[in-house]
DNA sequence: GGCTAAAGCTAATAGCTATAGCTAATGCTA
DNA sequence: TAGCATTAGCTATAGCTATTAGCTTTAGCC
């Protein structure tokens, strides 16, 4: 969370449309420490425009407003946390067994941007409603997650309803659990180490345990018999 | 939550104390539809003196702060949620059977009070951090937790780490993500016909997923010849 | 009925978001 | 290189907010 400068688009290659980026990018920047300090809902403009040696009133030249500055954050974070899912995806096997290491991804990031994933998985800041498009990420990586789901069951994995929406309620309250418990009683203690994101490997089998595949006992000690 | 009346200590019986906690509670109450209306972090003196129809400067003779009545609140958000528990632990069977009326209590409550429970659980006010009285409550459920799933453990329901601190984290991991998926995506929606709180019966199950007790497969196998 | 303490008030301070309107610098273009 | 439009900053201001100080009135106990 260094820097945001890969997250705005410059309006176009002019020198002026490239500080504008640079500024607007600083800017971001300051917001999340602003946030890391006093609360995602304690973002001050004033304060922001203190850290960047700018009266207040200027910030207004780069956003419109506080609501937009959250709505900024919001859509940059949504869209690393997608991405930062799908990269995960990429290199994890198919299935039931891929959804460990795509979760943990999301799950060491949620650790790593407390801030951001405060604002994004929660909510609570008075008047914020994100825009559609900043919000548009968050339903891509649950189609991301129905089509696993999905795959999970056709391989037998997990039972018919797992890829319903009834299952991946179940799944994100799963993976919501570990990462609120963590944001609410460790924020800021990362993602080795935490009490409650350690648990997240487990989701997998709860969600089966949920949702089990038709024969899942007979195949469980046939597994058994063939390795004892 | 219609009335305050009974979480509020009247410091003697003249009319006069009598009076001032009817005041407290009536400010209380308007507290919760304020932060109803506004989010949990969007509490204001002003608007909560404007409905009262007194100054704004009057409310701190009844509370010295804005960050007081917030741990007014807190504290009596965890009583209540405490009391619902233990009352639901009264007519639950033993062992791990039990955590299903209780969490489901647990669940009920959130929902029904979802201001209260975004405060207790999230703690986003900024700059808000609950008194250790107001706190006392969520450690006894923790350890009426413990005790239960100690319970569980002897009696051969569930496996050896579940009394422990990890198996009390991922227990309260899991309500807290059905809780707190609901907040956030269907706040206000009530506990019937939930979206999120409807898995809350799938706690044990897969608790004991989790923690398996020895000998469990060999135990449902035999179950299963029994009853076919 | 008189006195005390509680409960209200007004005034004021300091901080907040946001808008209006001005000025000066910047950097593209002719 | 000179001109000039745009941009980025500023100050001033309005209308919020929480909170404190200090005064006045009301209420109710003895």
């Amino acid at each position: 969370m260094t820097s945001f400068a890969d997250d705005i688009e410059a309006g176009g290659t002019d020198r002026r449309s490239r500080r504008r980026a640079e500024t607007k990018a600083e800017i971001l920047r300051l917001a999340v420490e602003e946030m890391a300090e006093h609360g995602a809902a304690g973002l001050s403009m004033s304060r922001v425009a203190r850290r960047l040696g700018v009266q207040p009133p200027s910030l207004y030249k780069y956003f419109d407003s506080r609501m937009a500055l959250y709505d900024a954050l919001f859509g940059i974070g949504q869209r690393r946390y997608l991405r930062t899912a799908r990269r995960a995806a990429e290199q994890a096997p198919p299935g039931l067994a891929g959804f460990a290491p795509v979760l943990r991804a999301g799950a060491r990031w949620s650790a790593e941007n407390p801030v951001l994933a405060q604002l994004m998985f929660w909510r609570t800041v008075p008047g914020f409603a994100p825009s559609e498009q900043a919000y548009a990420p968050a339903l891509e990586l649950r189609r991301d997650w129905a089509a696993r789901a999905g795959a999970a069951v056709e391989r037998g994995e997990l039972g018919a309803g797992a890829a319903g929406e009834e299952g991946l309620d179940l799944l994100a309250s799963l993976i919501a659990g570990m990462v609120s418990m963590q944001l609410s009683n460790e924020p800021g203690a990362g993602f080795e180490g935490s009490r409650f994101l350690r648990h997240v490997d487990r989701i997998p089998a709860l969600f089966a345990a949920a949702y089990p595949p038709p024969g899942a006992e007979e195949a469980a000690r046939e597994k058994r018999a063939r390795t004892t």
